[in-house]
DNA sequence: GTTGTACTTAACCAATAAGTTAATTAACCA
DNA sequence: TGGTTAATTAACTTATTGGTTAAGTACAAC
């Protein structure tokens, strides 16, 4: 696969192993044996697995003792997240109607409020 | 791959080339010759590209005379945006802290308002 | 210092991906 | 009928992926 930061994201997302492994570090700092331990799969086959994630940046390991301790990095998902943005439009659009909606309700003393930042963010009119 | 949607989606997503004849689409229907035409790839390359979007559920194709007009599904995107919901809270932690106090400040005189239900959305409470 | 535990690296294999060129299909055009 | 345009399919090459087993490394504990 190509080398650029975003295709080694979605390319170390496209397995599902990977994606199950992420979701059990969402839930803290564990060890590669207690990574591996769900998977039928062999030990050497999960490390290569968490270097995909690591390379991807996705992942970090520290030292401890034997263990060598891996921990999310979830924060590089903003990458991602910031990609589909520039789709998301074609899919918000009843939110943003509910959001309007809300916003018409709230502005009924606040005509204009920096609310509506945020929500630019979100659906961002196009370039 | 494998053959799960998700996967399929994301290993879609993991080539620039492809995430180009997206942006591109996004912008509205053409055809396979327009598309190719940035990229220095042969016409099959191409065809194989579009193939692998459409495959992902990411592209749907038509057939008008001899042309095979291409149009995005960005709408399939949302699972992907879904996916990536149980992450956000890792990175959206500031945005958090921004819509808090953004939201103090329009309750001055109103304590409490659905708005709440959207900020909830976002960045939901840990099951 | 030997043994056990937790990993990683090496070497290999089969399947898939991403590209090529050449041939084929399909529609239109004259 | 035959030629042009648009695109796909076929056949092939090369590189990468995802898995394996076996060997190697690093630390701990006895």
């Amino acid at each position: 696969m190509q080398a650029d930061r975003l295709s080694l994201k979605f390319s170390a997302l496209a397995d599902p192993t990977r994606r199950a492994i992420l979701a059990r570090l969402a839930t803290g700092e564990t060890s590669v044996m207690k990574l591996a331990e769900p998977f039928n799969m062999s030990l050497p086959a999960v490390s290569k697995h968490l270097k995909v994630l690591e390379g991807a940046g996705l992942v970090t390991r520290s030292r401890e003792a034997q263990w060598r301790p891996c921990r999310i990095d979830a924060v590089a998902l903003k990458e991602v997240d910031d990609w589909l943005e520039k789709y998301r439009r074609f899919w918000e659009v009843r939110l943003d109607r509910l959001e309007e909606y809300l916003d018409r309700l709230q502005s009924k003393d606040k005509p204009k409020t920096a609310k509506r930042q945020i929500s630019k963010k979100r659906t961002p009119a196009k370039k």
